[in-house]
RNA sequence: UCCCCGGUAGCUCAAUGGUAGAGCACCCGGCUGUUAACCGGGUUGUUGUAGGUUCGAGCCCUACCCGGGGAGCCA
């Protein structure tokens, strides 16, 4: 007896398999139960008949309720009735634990008591979904850099210092000390580069940030690039390529996983390079023109940095992602390079997801020459001790290198066309939950 | 930190300041093709917490707690 999971049956119709797994609904309807299985791989329809499997196990399926763990056994059959289009035609099987009263119905409940039940509801259809797309964007990435030679090499989580220096860090007690948890690995990310050429980090990142939108998590995974001898336009093209390919490889792997999240597939096909690129002023002025926020309280001001509701009009001009490069370097980060051909810009890129979502990739071109990285660091009142470290980079063979920072969950979301970062990540932490 | 919204049965929600309800879930019975099954019967309440106003509060007032949406900041 051939012991297989839901995702193959396809390739065992005829024959008689077992499945283990969990009843993820039931319909019973006097002398036969549809059970609908779920083994992680997927959902299928059982039948069981009371004259095929016997007396007993036909009642102990009538008393077996939502997520019962169960195993069954029977005929693989294509059935254009049952839901997927095969059936099993239950012969024998065995209840390891008949449950009752699973709080998770089929039917619709708020969200406050779904994420309550976070690690109930993972289980249901929908995030099972999300989860095995997530899946898939991660390897799509670990592929796509493998492909192009760049080497794996995580930054530590417990840190000395902010690496940007503004946003908020979570402070851990660290034996004598204080140590804050990583809230980028960039800069270890670019003294890696300078070992190994191209590197790219892959790791949970943490933001003590007091937001509260879909957008924000206050642990979430971020994959940082960096190359040596890299220009703000090869960080373009490796970040257009990049999400290119990941949407790709998620269309090829996931398309079942698609069609439960409803997601129109189109608009994912649509995602291929290039990507439109607009300089920020070239950005501004669309904004001041447009005449969805003017005179409004959201009206555009020159010089400052796109809020969500600025990105969103741009983002929806297009029908790809797009990438704003050459922000005022007065409103980036302290390591991000100045344009030789305006110094008030900086070689820094955002890529905002398509269909409104806002950004997705943070990225530039880093300086790479000392004093004016030490002038950045004093103008920003940034403690210089902390930095010796990260200076050095550029006291023994600096060279002109730049990466990026993709969010995870952002970019699951956009992919999946779900509303909210939250469902992108297995249990989320958000600012008013760290449970379960 | 600021602005807005919400908290009533296990869940989703109703309820002019005047007897706290429905659907689903759950339990019992019926049904060999269900897709959120259907039909008949049944069980289910510290109305977030603490005060206050009132003859009378789920409803009005105050504070607090919990959650949701957004701003700022960011990925």
């Amino acid at each position: 007896m051939t012991v297989t999971t839901i995702e193959k049956l396809s390739q065992h119709v005829g024959q008689v398999v077992t499945l283990q797994g969990w009843v993820y609904d039931r319909t019973s309807k006097g002398k036969l139960h549809f059970v609908l299985l779920r083994d992680g791989s997927g959902i299928v329809q059982c039948v069981v008949f009371r004259g095929n499997v016997g007396e007993d196990f036909f009642n102990q399926v009538a008393g077996a309720g939502q997520e019962s763990s169960i195993t069954l056994t029977g005929l693989v059959k294509a059935e254009p009735r049952a839901p997927g289009g095969f059936e099993i035609d239950v012969q024998s099987g065995r209840v390891l634990q008949a449950v009752q009263g699973y709080p998770i119905t089929p039917k619709e409940h708020g969200i406050e008591y779904l994420m309550e039940h976070r690690h109930l509801w993972l289980r249901s259809k929908r995030p099972w979904a999300v989860m095995r797309i997530r899946h898939a964007v991660i390897m799509g990435i670990r592929n796509f850099f493998d492909e192009r030679g760049f080497t794996c090499m995580d930054a530590p989580i417990f840190t000395p210092n902010a690496c940007e220096g503004t946003s908020t860090l979570f402070e851990v007690p660290y034996f004598e000390q204080m140590a804050y948890l990583t809230q980028s690995g960039q800069l270890y990310a670019e003294a890696a580069a300078m070992a190994l050429g191209k590197v790219y980090t892959f790791g949970p990142t943490f933001r003590a940030e007091k937001s509260k939108t879909r957008r924000h998590l206050t642990e979430f995974w971020m994959i940082e690039p960096e190359m040596a001898y890299a220009t703000l336009d090869d960080v373009m093209s490796l970040a257009e390529d990049m999400l290119s390919y990941v949407v790709a490889h998620v269309l090829k792997t996931r398309r079942a996983e698609l069609a439960v999240l409803e997601r129109d597939v189109a608009k994912l096909e649509k995602i291929v390079p290039p990507f439109p690129r607009l300089t920020y002023e070239e950005a501004s002025r669309i904004l001041l023109d447009s005449p969805e926020i003017k005179g409004t309280d959201l009206a555009f001001q020159p010089g400052e940095d796109f809020g969500a509701p600025h990105e969103t009009i741009i983002s929806n001009l297009f029908d790809r992602p797009v990438m704003v490069h050459r922000y005022p370097a007065a409103i980036k980060a302290f390591y991000m390079k100045r344009d030789p051909l305006d110094p008030t810009k900086c070689l820094s890129v955002d890529v905002l997801g398509s269909e409104g979502v806002g950004e997705i990739i943070g990225g530039s071109q880093r300086e790479d020459e000392l004093q004016l990285l030490l002038d950045r660091i004093e103008h920003e009142k940034l403690p210089q001790e902390a930095f010796q470290w990260y200076l050095d980079l550029r006291r023994y063979g600096s060279v002109p290198h730049g990466g990026f920072g993709l969010g995870l969950e952002r970019t699951v979301a956009w992919i999946c066309g779900i509303e909210h970062v939250r469902e992108a990540i297995p249990f989320p932490r958000t600012i008013y939950r760290l449970t379960p």
